[in-house]
Order: structure tokens, then sequence, then C-alpha cells
DNA sequence: TAGAAAATGATAATCATTATCACCTCTGAC
DNA sequence: GTCAGAGGTGATAATGATTATCATTTTCTA
């Protein structure tokens, strides 16, 4: 579980399990998606008004640095988080008229980027693959 | 020649041949590689003093909508531009310690993306991706 | 060559994110 | 219990790349 993970992280760090960051992880393990920081904090805000947006700014890099957070850009400037599954990765094509966004996982492309990256004396770890395109809807 | 593609889609648009474009055109021709607009804006200051930090951007982007320029983004804020050349598109690899960055190209990538693309209702029109690892020097 | 349309350069504005810093909270010696 | 230190928080200022604004200049065409 998620939490275990995160109670993990922290401890290994001499780092320490607060009440905004509990707060924040359950929010986000509940909310699904593709999460940005000031949306987060608006949700977090109506359970603790007290908490400041640079927590949630801090907490969200904590939870990628503890693996079970994963930052996704669309390329729109606004950096959003999604559960991370290392079991299950997954890339994104977007809408470019509608914004819709489909997610898909593609083994094979998995393997060829990470021979791709061998090939050049690079050990792969990670990337970001988004495809961009008009989806069926927008396209009449 | 690219001159001549900036040419026509000007025209095209009734935009202006001015002689800012018609440098920055040259200097980024013969740049090579991946300029920020701002790096491009110091060499382009050199010849043209006078010259506006606003123009380069501007001409930048109107690059990437003739065609001749690819916008890349290697995730540390800043939008570098490169050459395009529709012939041999091509993906790249970063180091995540040296920043070292490697070109690379992979058919069978760019068809499973169409593939995925399509499978979901899409009409692919362009993707990003940017492997990151750690290249062979900085493994030690 | 005149006039509309577009471009330019200086400058201010934007806006997501980060840095700063005074204060708070916890934990573990003593 | 007291204290000290490490880490955390929230308010706020700062950052920095990019974009918007706008008065002025330039280009192009009829
Ligand atoms: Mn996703
Ligand atoms: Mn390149
Ligand atoms: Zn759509
Ligand atoms: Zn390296």
């Amino acid at each position: 579980m998620a939490e275990k993970a995160i109670i993990k992280y922290l401890s290994g760090k001499n780092l320490k399990l607060t009440p905004q960051r509990k707060l924040i992880l359950e929010v986000f393990l509940n909310q699904g998606g593709h999460v940005s920081s000031e949306e987060l904090y608006d949700i977090v805000k109506a359970r603790n008004p007290g908490i400041g947006q640079a927590t949630v700014y801090r907490t969200l890099k904590l939870f990628s640095e503890a693996g079970i957070a994963e930052e996704v850009r669309f390329g729109d400037g606004v950096s959003r988080y999604e559960r991370k599954d290392s079991q299950n990765h997954h890339d994104h094509i977007i809408c470019e008229k509608c914004f819709r966004q489909v997610e898909f996982s593609d083994p094979t492309i998995e393997d060829l980027q990470e021979k791709q990256a061998r090939k050049h004396g690079f050990d792969l770890i990670s990337h970001r693959m988004v495809l961009y395109g008009v989806c069926s809807d927008c396209r009449e």
C-alpha cells in the first residue's frame, strides 16, 4: 500500500510523517487521474484551511521521490501528478482540440527504448512520451 | 532550402520578410544543434545590437509554424529549437548527470506510436519522446 | 507613392514554481 | 520536566522564461 511506502521512505531519511502529509496523501490517493498541485491544494484546503500551498508543492515532489507519484507534463506549463504503479507503467495520448487524454501501454515500445538507450551507452532510468493527435470526436 | 520554405510560408499568409527575420534565420541555420531563444538572441545581437529579444521569441515560433524548426523540451524549463528535417525525424536521450544528449531514430517505435494512436481513435499529429539515463562516461 | 497591414523593440505582465525565514513540533538526551 | 536540534510549515517574496501591450516603424501592394 502507498501509505506503507511513504512511511518507509520517510523513516529511512529521518523525515517526518506530519498531519499535512497524511492529509495530502489521502486526498491524492482518493483523487485518481492527473492532478496539478493547485487542484490538489483546493481540495486539501477544504479539509484543512490552514494548509499552505507551498506544502502541497513540496509534498507532491516528496511523493515522486518516494516512488508513489509520477510527474506528468502535457506541455501546457503545468506539472501534474498521478499515482505510480511500477507494475503497470503507461504513457499518454492527448487530443489537441479538446485535450481529452487516453492512457496506453506498449511493452514493445518500452523494450525498444531500452535497446536504444543501451545501444548509445546509456543506462535508461526513465522516459517521457506523449502523443499528440485529434480524437475521434473532434475529427467530426 | 529552408530560406525558400520561409519565403513561401510568409507570402502565403501575408506575412513579411524583414531584415530581422532574415538575420535570425541565417544564424539559426548556421547554428545547428539545440538552441534556446536566449542563446540565439545573444548571437544575433552581436550582429545587430538593435534587435529585440521578443523578436527572437516570436521568430522561433514562426519558424516552427513554418515547419523549418522544431521545439524540443528536455525538462529544464527552457524551450530549445533545432532544424526540422521532415525526412529524418529523431528523438533524444539525455544523461541526467552531465546532460549530454544523443539523437536516435527508431522507425519501429514510430510505427507503434502511430498504431497506438489509431487504436484509440486518434489521428496522430506529433509526439514528444525523451529518454533519461546515465551515459557511459558518468557511470564511471 | 500612399495607406493598410504587419512587425518591431521596449517594457510590463504573467504565472507556475521555488526560496526565504520566522515560527512550530516532535523526539531524545540529560 | 527541560532543552536542543532537526525537520516541517505557512506566508510571502523572488524567480525566470515566455507572452502581452503599445507606440512607432517598416513592408508590400495597388
Ligand atoms: Mn496517466
Ligand atoms: Mn535533436
Ligand atoms: Zn478531442
Ligand atoms: Zn553523462
